[in-house]
DNA sequence: TTATCTTTGACAAACATTTGACAAATATAG
DNA sequence: CTATATTTGTCAAATGTTTGTCAAAGATAA
């Protein structure tokens, strides 16, 4: 019965795990599911998997388990809110700009990508999946006229420390950066999340080495 | 002096960003690194690198602080090995993979792409960065002879179970793991590294409404 | 040399997360 | 209807991680 206390990191990182299978699930017609059964598929103990849920106030029923619509409605709404897309702006539209900028329209929700900048002039003008390739000198006005709240850098790293600066000037609240460094922002109310695919590789080979 | 118990999974995955950090000051010429200027550097507290950096045998002198070189040294050392590169092989030339592959051969260390293979007759003949793309029905009797240790999984979701399989039955050890899905492979002495970007945009998404 | 400053390594205390246990609630079978 | 099976929500115990503290070691300056 909602003891609302608000979740630990942990449990926020769990999240998109528990959505991608209960997504599944869903699709599948599965109607309901038990803390055990998903426990095993996730590869954690049943009383993590109630604990999570209960985080965000338990809609489990004794004797039953989770109904898997409502595990889906509640952690889409915490993780995509009221389902309104993030206004999304691509910086850097080389080939890991392609690729993720293909994520974001083919596999990504709660995102919509508005545009996507680059300084080369050879790419600019062209299209990547219908989305206009602008010049980076654009940005600001741009930025002016449609407020996007989301930038995604796949840039090189010498651009993006200053680029990061301006954007949260014209009014970017979260960065999705690929460049290879950690980005930070000083402003309290801009979220960064620093993808570092080096750092994912360097702990595989960790592993493989050492086991 | 050695304390030498196993490190805990917290260091093992802190241990790429030291070494990003490190290398730069190698590079600036930096000799000495204490642990408090460390940890400004890294967000945390000096304690944290003073205990992370003893797990594997503390090499600080007192009055002093870490010899830059020595760091660097060791960590690379615990991450890369010998420096033997890894034998990798890239499966899926799409995209993602195409991003995939340049980031391994420009900006990774520690392992060394020897093909490519896509089941598109449109790339297959092509090249990555001087890579061949070939014919995934090839994998076979390439991996048979050439032994590969790392396979790197950009395809679509519905062949990467099985393929996997396959994959480890040809002696590779190491996944690192693109598809959308969560590939756990029952043999023991194989490590998976599962990639999500959807997970890493789904937490910015979380954290940009819920703050 | 001596006093002072910096900094590590070690340990314990503080804090966070995960797990196990069980009462209460619901379903199911007899 | 009663007894038995499941299964949640909650709490406390166990485990894991981070932080603060301090003696000892080396550096630096007088």
């Amino acid at each position: 019965m909602a003891t609302s206390s608000k979740p630990a990191l942990p449990v926020i990182r769990r999240l998109p795990k528990y959505y991608r299978y209960l997504v599944n699930m869903q699709q599948s017609g599965k109607k309901n599911v038990s803390s055990s059964e998903l426990s095993k598929i996730m590869g954690t103990t049943a009383s993590q998997v109630r604990q999570d849920f209960n985080c965000f106030g338990g809609f489990g029923q004794q004797g039953i388990g989770y109904k898997v619509d409502t595990l889906v409605t509640e952690i889409r709404h915490l993780l995509f809110g009221d389902g309104q897309p993030l206004p999304t702006i691509l910086v850097g539209a080389g080939r890991l700009g392609t690729a993720v900028s293909q994520f974001l329209m083919r596999d990504a929700n709660g995102y919509s990508l508005l545009a996507a900048f680059d300084n080369n002039p050879q790419l600019v003008g062209k299209t990547l999946n219908d989305i206009p390739i602008r010049h980076v000198d654009e940005l600001r006005s741009f930025c002016s006229q449609h407020h996007p709240q989301v930038a995604v850098l796949c840039l090189p790293r010498e651009g993006a420390t200053q680029l990061s600066s301006t954007l949260v000037e014209l009014g970017v609240k979260g960065f999705w950066n690929f460049s290879h460094y950690d980005l930070s922002v000083d402003y309290p109310q801009v979220m960064v999340e620093n993808v570092h695919l080096g750092d994912s590789l360097m702990s595989l080979g960790y592993h493989m080495r050492n086991l």
